[in-house]
RNA sequence: GGCGACAUCGCCAAGUGGUAAGGCAAAGGUCUGCAAAAUCUUUAUCCCCGGUUCGAAUCCGGGUGUCGCCUCCA
């Protein structure tokens, strides 16, 4: 198994600390807003991540944390006239209800900023101590240029960073690129007393004390998206290792970004859609399907008609799962045997190779053909199997079962009977118009030799 | 200004030294009363120029183009 580390620029072979175990820190959302489709990458990509190493039975424990204070969250309190911790749990709901739609699994913890203030404070007071931090009128910042080698994640220079430097330097830093520990909370901000007066934690203080507590002092794999190098998981690192002089993570992931027609999703742009509303005309697994054809570390552009090839592309997979008649063999135990693993193995390696997604889903689509020209049961197992790793086709008894009651399923095979007879009768005119009627409600008819099929279509 | 990424068929995309996977779309054939599904067949020499090599999409240099990051900041 190799992963792409950004801390060396190298691809590595992954050694977890613990045999059979994995720690990961994936950092999550800010719930100031709904999540927009963009933000669903790192979501499913990691989600899948968890489940490869689960299906060699490692044991993952995922950390996904929420950051239920900041900035963001106090101006849009403001905007929506609600105190901010209504903001919290408002979009802290939507971001776990988005998740459920989009079939992305719930992490093992979701630690809240707000619940580990004190433990922040603890981190910052120890910085303090070991002159990594100073305090200037309630505000405390972090001294970059006390620590060793400050810049190794992102690639950054000190004196890069200064001479680049495009926004005013705050004056009360002693170095433009010292960031904020502690923030000193002005009249109707939320506040926790602390040492240095009443204020709130900086940005990047939290993904290091929860993931300590939660993780331990080194953990496997820190994840995010790309935007977060630097400075975010730059600073997690300079405070976590100057604290306990402990590397905070092994590997480094970091997935691409989602471009709008070739251009960044963002708000001043207007060009962004949100999860919710794109699951309103997508299923789940074609937005999956979308991101997992593409390697993770790719920029990806979104639009339309890519997600519709997605959609259709899943589609044709499950066709086949659906012609297999999947229900009735679900429950039997199948072997596999050499040719089944062989197919197998290509999925295994192209996932062991830094995750490649999209030669994996190739295999899924190797195995079909495979399958549709053998019909050997077994390919289907493993379609579902392996399909499963990247988070396809969960949960197939409820998804096939055609989600009728009884009476209009009854009702649907008897027009299916009548059709029958119509056609015997050569009675063309009539069949079709069953047929074509039903499509309407969005039922499709599909005749094969063993009789009429019925299934519905979203 | 500094740092970095990317450029492969109509579209999406894998491939990092050995002669271009896969998906979607399209065309034609088989099957079918017709559909649908399935199946068979067809479509690229990899942005440009130069170099290294027996051999390069893959390495090196130059060019062009697109994009990202550069501090609590919108």
């Amino acid at each position: 198994m190799k992963i792409y580390n950004t801390l060396t620029n190298k691809k590595e072979k992954f050694i977890p600390i613990e045999k059979g175990k994995v720690k990961m820190y994936v950092c999550g959302p800010t719930v100031y807003n709904y999540f927009h489709i963009g933000n669903a990458r790192p979501l499913i990509f990691f989600d899948v991540v968890k489940k490869f190493f689960e299906y060699f039975g490692n044991e993952v424990i995922l950390v996904r944390n929420v950051t239920d204070i900041d900035d963001k969250l106090i101006n849009r309190s403001i905007e929506e006239k609600i105190p901010v911790t209504e903001i919290a749990e408002k979009y802290t709901k939507a971001f776990f209800d988005d998740c459920k739609a989009l079939e992305i699994n719930p992490a093992d913890h979701h630690p809240k900023a707000t619940e580990y203030i004190s433990d922040m404070i603890n981190l910052i007071k120890e910085l303090e101590e070991k002159e990594f931090a100073y305090e200037v009128n309630g505000d405390v910042y972090f001294s970059v240029s006390n620590v060793e080698g400050y810049g190794k994640l992102s690639g950054k220079k000190l004196e890069d960073l200064q001479a680049g430097a495009r926004v005013e330097a705050n004056k009360q830093k002693k170095h433009p690129a010292d960031f904020t520990l502690w923030k000193k909370a002005k009249p109707g901000e939320p506040k926790w007393a602390s040492p240095w007066g009443e204020g709130r934690p900086g940005w990047h203080t939290e993904c290091v004390v929860m993931s300590r507590k939660l993780l331990g002092g080194t953990f496997d794999i820190h994840g995010g998206g790309i935007d977060l190098v630097f400075p975010h998981h730059e600073n997690e690192i300079a405070q976590a290792e100057a604290s306990n002089n402990k590397k905070l993570a092994n590997y480094w992931m970091h997935n691409g970004y989602l471009n709008i027609e070739g251009e960044k999703m963002s708000k001043s742009l207007n060009n962004f859609f949100t999860a919710r509303d794109i699951l309103k005309k997508y299923d789940a697994e074609a937005i999956r399907f979308f991101f997992l054809s593409k390697h993770y570390r790719s920029p990806i552009d979104f639009n339309e008609d890519i997600i519709k090839e997605s959609s259709q592309a899943v589609k044709n997979l499950y066709n086949t799962i659906k012609s297999a008649d999947y229900l009735n063999i679900i429950d039997n135990k199948f072997k596999f045997t050499e040719i089944h693993l062989q197919h197998k193995n290509n999925f295994v390696t192209a996932m062991n190779d830094d995750f490649n997604t999209a030669k994996a889903i190739s295999v899924l689509f190797d195995i079909t053909k495979t399958y549709n020209k053998t019909k050997d049961p077994g390919f289907i197992h493993l379609l579902i199997e392996l399909g499963n790793v990247l988070g396809f086709f969960l949960d197939l008894k409820e998804k096939l079962s055609n989600d009728l009651s009884d009476i209009s399923g009854e009702l649907i095979e008897l027009l299916i009977s009548y059709r029958i007879r119509l056609k015997h009768e050569k009675n063309w005119e009539m069949a079709d118009r069953i047929r074509n009627d039903l499509k309407e409600m969005g039922i499709t008819l599909k005749d094969t030799p063993e009789g009429t099929d019925w299934n519905i279509e979203k």
